[in-house]
Parts: structure tokens; C-alpha cells; sequence
DNA sequence: GGGGTTCTGGACCGCTCCGTCCATGATGGG
DNA sequence: CCCATCATGGACGGAGCGGTCCAGAACCCC
């Protein structure tokens, strides 16, 4: 019944999502963001209601998916304290990439929670479900016997949520990726890891030993 | 002969820190630059040269500000364990005040890292720098016999540095005090601290005992 | 294949941006 | 006491901003 749009939603939303990254907000025209997204002036309009509109779309995006990543560390075949190593690593990886854009979460996080108060939630709330996702898989570790019960798993919780967004910093400002691998790694020193803990956790990673 | 200037460069120079600092560079207009610190629009031209100028001059005198204040453990009266926790107690309180606006250092960093050269190179020795102060207390702190002198200080200072640009961010987000604070005390487990080293901490922060 | 509906993209609008110009004001040495 | 010198601030200008309008194109259902 109608013309059909030549763009795909989500695409558009991904493109906007790397734009905002690497300018942000206050420093990305909306020339700019239609070249990047490759749709016209109006079809932005039509489809989002206007820079703002499409920026919380990216942004909420991008937030979703940053909480998804450390959720993810609650399920896998791995014991708990594996799966932390192996989050630690990834964030390394993701956010080391020589010339890769830093996470418009973060990015979004500090130019804008001063300033507006949807961000601002949207980032608490975040930062929460990171150290909720955190505090949980320690206390699975706990049970599982691989790190001292009488740890707080919330404080290490808040901890890692801290680390992870400073690994995010210092990787959007050229930190190489491997000394943000070291960085993790050597942040796992922080939790009172029992015998069984460091059984599971192997021996290739002698340093925090 | 002529004159004299109506204002102090220094103090125009810390209020448009402050005010670059809650908006960003992009975000803050050359208006309200003019507003925030109060001389005329000519003025700041003559006196500095523009708005990336005087950006720039504020700048880089939050970065060496930075820095020094991570340079500081390396003196004083204390022990440089308790110095170090001394210092991270210091970043909990000063980017937790609720209200109190993020640093301009870790804000340029984020946004302009990746578009700006000078920004890039200053905010990459910055965290050399502060890398550097760290690893070498926690030397110190292996030769008085606080911390396992099989530690690797090069790691741990890097390990830091992220720790407290991520405390800057979260507390730039609203992330209240108490909880930098317990971050801040929870990192403190990533340093292996010998039998002595508890003892010149003290018995008050029992949590990482 | 005609008609109604939606998408498209260039022209256009008012606003704000940063930077500049210039007339005026204030100063202190000669 | 007057003039050279610099600071001041209101006015101005070109450029870019985000947002809107409208004529034409593309589409699907009937």
C-alpha cells in the first residue's frame, strides 16, 4: 500500500551507534549522521523524530548491550571464576583494538549524566545490573567453593564495574590492548580465590599466583 | 602605559575548566565560556586566542593536575602503602561528591582522545605518568617490606590507573561516595601485602585482611 | 493500471555557532 | 594634561546547526 523503506532500522541504529562513539553527542552534525547512516534528511526524521530521538535509540542500544556482556558471565560451561577471567579478557580485547571507537556507553555515560536526566538513569541503572551480575556469579563462585565465603560480593561487584569502565577509558584514549589484558588479569588478585579456585583457574597465568 | 587587565588569566583559566568540565568541549558554547567566566568576548580572544586555546590551557592544567595529585604518594610521612591507600581514599572523596562535576581530565580524554592529536598524546603520557608514580611507591613499598617483592609494580600501577579513571566516571554518573569508597578499599586486595604491610595499615579497614 | 499512501531528497528557515571589527573607555608615562 | 596604549563590549558576518516544507518518485492493494 505504501513505498517500502530502503533501510533497515537496526542498521541505521548501528551506524548512528559508531558515529555518536567517535564524536559524540554535542559533536556529531546531523550532515554528519546521515552521511554515516546513508538515509536522508527527512527518512531520519520520519522514521526517529530527530538527532535526540535517534541518539537514545543508539544509546539505549548500546547500554542493553553492555549489560548483556557482563550478564553473560552468569551462564556458560565454564565455573564462575573462569567465566570472570573470561569476561576480563574480552573487555580487554574489545576495548584494546588499536583504532577501534570507545563504547558509546561509556562515552555517553560521561559527556551526559551531568546533563541529562534519561542518561543519567539509564547509566545508573546500568552500572547497577553490572554489579548485581557481578556480586552473583562471585557468590556462585562461592558456593562452588572457589573463593573465600566470607568475601564481599557486593564491594567486588561495585570493584569490577569500576575496573571495566576505566579498561573502556583507557582503551578509547590508544591504551594498547595488552596492557589492558594486563590489566585484568591482574585485577583478578583482588578476589580471596581459594586452592580449589586457583585449581580451576589452571596454571598459564602465573602472575596472580 | 595601558590598561590594566579587569581579570586573573589563572582564574579565568579554572573556571572554564569548570565549565568545560560539565559540558564538554563541543557542548560549551563560546557564550557561555563568556558567561562562566565573566571577562568579554574580545578579552578571551586577545588573551588567549579562542575557544580550543583556552580549552587547551585548561586542559592541560587539569592534566598536570592529575598527575601530581598521583605523584604526591610518593612523598610524605606515612608508609607508601598507607599512601596509596591514602590516595585512592582521595579519589573516592573528591569524585563522589555527589553534585560535584567530573573531572575535566578523564571528560577530554573520553571525548576527544580519538579526534584530537595533542589531546591524544598529553592524556597518554598523563596516564604514563600516573602508571609510572604508581609502580614506583609500590617498589618502595616491596623494598620496605610491605608488599611481595614478586609483585610485578609495573602491572599493578596500570591496574590503578584504570581503577581510578573508572572511580572519575562512575562518580561523574552520579555513583555515590560510600560506594567509590568501598571500590577504592576493595582494590587494595590486588596488591599482595606481606605480614608487615597489614600492620602499617592498621586494623581499621578490616575487609581485606 | 489507477489511486492512495508512504518514502525520498533538495530547498529552505530561523537560530546559534565562533570569530572579527570598531568605537569607546580606562590607564599611566612623558 | 594629553596622548599612546591596551582592554572592553556591542554590533556584525559567514558558516553550520537542527528542523521543516514540498514536489516528485516508488510502491502495493484494489
Amino acid at each position: 500500500m505504501a513505498r517500502p523503506r530502503t533501510f533497515d532500522e537496526a542498521d541505521v541504529i548501528a551506524r548512528a551507534r559508531k558515529a555518536f562513539a567517535e564524536t559524540g553527542f554535542a559533536g556529531t552534525s546531523l550532515d554528519t549522521l546521515l552521511e554515516a547512516t546513508g538515509l536522508a534528511r527527512q527518512s531520519l526524521y520520519n522514521a526517529f523524530g530527530g538527532k535526540k530521538e535517534l541518539f537514545m535509540r543508539a544509546f539505549l542500544s548500546d547500554a542493553a548491550e553492555a549489560v548483556d556482556a557482563v550478564e553473560s558471565i552468569r551462564h556458560g560451561a565454564d565455573s564462575p571464576l573462569v567465566r570472570i577471567r573470561s569476561q576480563l579478557v574480552k573487555v580487554a580485547v574489545e576495548h584494546g583494538g588499536g583504532q577501534a571507537a570507545p563504547s558509546l556507553f561509556t562515552k555517553a555515560a560521561v559527556e551526559l549524566s551531568a546533563q541529562d536526566d534519561q542518561v543519567a538513569s539509564t547509566v545508573a541503572a546500568a552500572f547497577e545490573s553490572m554489579q548485581t551480575h557481578y556480586g552473583a556469579c562471585i557468590a556462585d563462585a562461592q558456593a562452588a567453593g572457589e573463593i573465600d565465603a566470607a568475601a564481599d560480593a557486593g564491594s567486588l561487584g561495585a570493584f569490577f564495574v569500576a575496573l571495566i569502565e576505566g579498561m573502556s577509558t583507557l582503551g578509547g584514549s590508544g591504551v594498547p590492548r595488552a596492557t589492558l589484558l594486563d590489566i585484568g588479569l591482574t585485577s583478578m588478585a583482588a578476589i580471596p580465590i581459594t586452592e580449589l579456585g586457583r585449581e580451576h583457574l589452571g596454571t598459564d597465568d602465573g602472575d596472580w599466583t
